[in-house]
DNA sequence: GTCTATAGCCGGATAGAC
DNA sequence: GTCTATCCGGCTATAGAC
């Protein structure tokens, strides 16, 4: 398998591009400097320079990685001939456990909610959001329901993100179980809690 | 009424903090200079260090400002003699109103569950989440069901907080509308899938 | 309480040797 | 492809006048 994209990928600039995803999803862009990424490579901040012309550019390669390192997880969450409700648990499942694997991956994509310029938003609908989001809103189009699909759609990646965008709270708050089976629970407990609102179609 | 804080509450403080608090949350801590705040309020960066020893303590103090603003809309969302699901519907009414409300504070909360150490997480959770979410879980007891109430009322706060956070997202994805009653949208829609999925008590 | 001036540091980026 | 050395601008923070 050879690069996907337009430039080689070299051994040092992949090893670059790995440390500036867990810098940038750590500090965000304007807290991490060149010099950071160069030390947790072992190189000058110099050497940087020949791998990637300035710092915005090396910021979009290392999102860009970031997104293709789960390219096949994204497409597994679509893989899926089941009747729609088992489809819904499978894909809540696949999706949980995709954003419990790769914090990293979450949190940049928290940050880029937070402060991608229209350009960056729309790399981030076309290289992550597009096919899934699509792929969830036609479930919820399927599963009977007068509820609206782009909302049951959102609202299922939203329980999904919140639940770990919320971890660092869960310490601090008493009585709660740290579950050791996260991924697992969340997507029971949203398969559940949709699965339920759907089943009861009077009205 | 007088300054809630140890601190007094000149007329410049309370500017100052204003335009740090827009600041803070559309650019985040490292993104944001103590000539930006100053310029913004007009007056040079060396006069901030009069009001503020450093620029930690004036990012603290925005916190706590953006975070103070919204107790009353906090408190508000709590004071309910109804029953469960009525108080539901009302608990998520005004928590979409106040995200909707309050961009700025939604943002400076989602930023600070990306950046914060644990100080300042604990911070968070006293000031901002300890109340609003012990509430949520007792109703989500009450509401007779086999949900694990912690999970479901972190559901329903995700629910909501993905529908503002996501709303950069929705101008790249055709076909959708853009409504012009969001808060009181998404309000219907995640009381009407909790309503349906605690109803639904057979198993 | 605010100013101008500036110290001192750290950041992005480049030059040029190897 | 990586280095050392360096430029230069922006940053936090302080000094001292008004």
């Amino acid at each position: 398998m050879k690069a996907r994209s337009a430039t080689p990928e070299s051994a040092t600039r992949l090893q670059i591009l790995d440390h500036a995803i867990t810098r940038f999803a750590q500090s965000g862009y304007a807290g991490v400097s060149m010099r950071d990424v160069a030390g947790d490579v072992g190189i000058s901040a110099a050497a940087l320079y020949h791998h990637f012309p300035d710092k915005q550019a090396l910021y979009l390669a290392a999102m860009e990685q970031a997104f293709a390192r789960n390219q096949e997880g994204i497409v597994a969450m679509l893989e899926s001939q089941l009747p729609p409700l088992e489809r819904l648990a499978l894909f809540v499942h696949r999706f949980a456990a995709l954003v419990a694997r790769d914090e990293e991956f979450r949190k940049l994509v928290q940050r880029e909610l937070l402060d991608a310029d229209a350009a960056r938003i729309a790399l981030l609908v076309e290289q992550v959001f597009r096919k899934p989001h699509d792929a969830i809103v036609a479930l919820a189009r399927e599963l009977v329901t007068d509820l609206d699909p782009y909302l049951l759609a959102d609202s299922v990646i939203g329980m999904v993100l919140f639940d770990h965008q919320s971890a660092p709270l869960r310490r601090h708050v008493r009585g709660r179980a740290l579950a050791a089976d996260r991924p697992e629970a969340i997507a029971r407990h949203v398969t559940a809690l949709v699965t339920r609102a759907v089943a009861r179609q009077d009205r």
